[in-house]
DNA sequence: AATTAGCACTCGATACCAAAGAGTGCTAAT
DNA sequence: ATTAGCACTCTTTGGTATCGAGTGCTAATT
């Protein structure tokens, strides 16, 4: 039912749209691309694809645009790829040349990416509640308040401050430190429960209540996590430049789903999880205001412990077989870089 | 040379495009508001108002619109006002249920606040410059690296991680940030000189080794400062609803400009240092992507030292008259509210 | 001297029509 | 199974006529 020439039709025309943006039409195809056979020919071979939903038509006497079906297909069959060579050194440089911290990494990286392929990329960063707690530090800031600075196995650090009631010093302070620290190991940030904390203070009595007052913190730190931007974006402006974007719905709609970031972050956070990079195509959102575009996304690791996500966000028509590459190759560079000793070294 | 009715002709004209975005005519000025006078007198006076630059068309058969100069007059004679009711209290809500940390308090009150006006928020975050320092902490992370964070007197924090060659051990890293802190004081983040750390290694010259890293890390991270971002935006899709944004090309160019931030970081830098709210008119800016656009912009305090800016990017007919006294308001109920104890209790 | 009725003029917006052109599906011939 | 040929569909483009909003100017009026 789908043999290979009709295979390499398909294949044809989503490449020419993909390129130009301009329906398809037999004529182009048959021209372009060397099938050996007449246009006729290949009007028929549209014709059943656009019948098995492959491609479909604007209006009656108009070429054929792929469908989502069609889209999937090419992605799905799509041979791992390389990436130019100038690209890859230049997404080196940009790591070697990015500023301090992992954050400030990212947005430098996903800046360099977006003006690259001229989408728009999108970007889960790092936090704390991913990964294991290693390190737990008070600091006293004032005479009722104190830093609480919390750092994970991957190397993650988050801080927040918490109001004591107790007069305690430094000196107390790093005693609990100390304790944490020691009791923290293998444990996540969600498993710190009531029980955990009671026997904390067991071990300090003299310093209870402060122990009482930062379980409590902690715990209303972790009902507010989602609410918590983990999320960013970059080179709208370099997208916004394509044929599809000079409508203005669409715009709206993409920017829009951008700023309400929720069903972007979901679909990223499934990313998060799966080993390979992951393609989203039209209607695989369940948002209208996305049915226009795709996504790349693929997640980045730090010591093999995958701890967030970079995206491309594209029209439909996005070119596949140089993003997937691409973004393959940006995330595994970045996991590496933001793992190795350089990183670390100059103040990561 | 610019008499009364005059004048208030000129207010009529402006107040009407603001409202509708269509181009002024003589008619709709002399049959909307009460000038007693017919249409061909306004005729008249729009002429003037014409050649004296604070009015333009856009052809010659075509009603009026505000020039820049006609823009910055009224913006300059606005009579400080008051926001609704509703409002106030709507944004006093957002900021008690905002999240954890300055940073996402900015984000919840600049979403909000966007929605509210339908124009863009733009914020400057406060970051460890700005001040002296208060208290610096050191917490060891691996055999080699040091967490390093430094806190300022408006209570804002910054960490990095810094790599050491000696050993040492947690307890050496508690006397140097007691040592450290005891030193900070009244000390800005740039005046920290080699002298300064010379003096630090006398006191503690078993540790000198781990000053020097220390120090150097310091000071590339000042000169890394303005690379750091510190500054971001909310609610472009809701301006982009507004009619001038129908028009492709002036997306484009907003757009742009958010993105490649440098001129409205710029804008903004300036505005910190104002006692009032700063307003920016289209050719005032320096950038051609700003010419339709207009800027309000204020900063806000934490215990009277301005930390930060909150400014509103609207096109140049936005509504001055409401977002003036609401961009006053808003920016000091939260300055007001980061420095409250409220604040700092629930864990700022 | 200020105001205004009246009018000619400009220019954009809208509608309509014709012609051109791109592309298809189908039929019949190869 | 392929393809030449053709009728048909629909969009695009350009031209033209018309409408109407709005102006500037002149001359009359207060």
């Amino acid at each position: 039912m789908m043999d290979t020439r009709k295979k390499k039709i398909l294949e044809a025309a989503i490449t020419h749209y993909i390129g130009t943006a301009e329906p398809v039409s037999s004529k182009v195809l048959s021209e372009k691309y060397r099938f050996d056979v007449r246009s006729a020919t290949i009007r028929n071979e549209l014709n059943d694809l656009e019948k098995e939903g492959y491609l479909s038509q604007l209006h009656a006497s108009s070429g054929r645009i792929p469908t989502d079906k069609g889209y999937r297909l090419f992605v799905d069959q799509l041979k791992p790829g390389n990436l130019q060579g100038d690209q890859a050194k230049l997404m080196k440089q940009t790591l070697q040349l990015a500023g301090y911290g992992v954050e400030q990494t990212l947005v430098q990286v996903s800046t360099v990416l977006s003006s690259l392929i001229n989408y728009t990329t999108i970007v889960l960063t790092p936090n704390i509640y991913q990964e294991t707690l290693k390190i737990a530090h008070l600091i006293l800031v004032d005479l009722d308040r104190i830093l609480v600075v919390l750092l994970n196995t991957a190397g993650i650090n988050a801080e927040f401050f918490v109001h004591i009631q107790d007069r305690v010093d430094q000196e107390d302070l790093n005693r609990v430190s100390q304790l944490l620290t020691k009791k923290l190991g293998g444990k996540s940030m969600t498993s710190l429960t009531d029980e955990w904390w009671l026997s904390l203070m067991q071990e300090l009595p003299d310093l209870k209540g402060m122990l009482k007052n930062l379980g409590e913190s902690i715990y209303q730190l972790v009902q507010q996590q989602t609410k918590k931007d983990q999320f960013f974006t970059r080179g709208f402006s370099n997208m916004i430049q394509l044929p599809e974007f000079r409508n203005i719905e669409l715009t709206q709609k993409v920017l829009t789903a951008l700023e309400e970031n929720k069903v972007l972050v979901a679909v990223l956070n499934e990313a998060l999880r799966l080993p390979e990079s992951k393609v989203s195509i039209g209607g695989e959102f369940f948002d209208h205001n996305l049915q226009e575009c795709g996504l790349v996304a693929s997640s980045y690791k730090i010591d093999d412990e995958p701890i967030g996500v970079i995206g491309v966000l594209g029209p439909k028509r996005m070119d596949y077989s140089v993003v997937v590459p691409m973004i393959q190759h940006v995330t595994k560079m970045v996991g590496d870089y933001l793992s190795s000793a350089h990183f670390k070294k100059r103040g990561g």
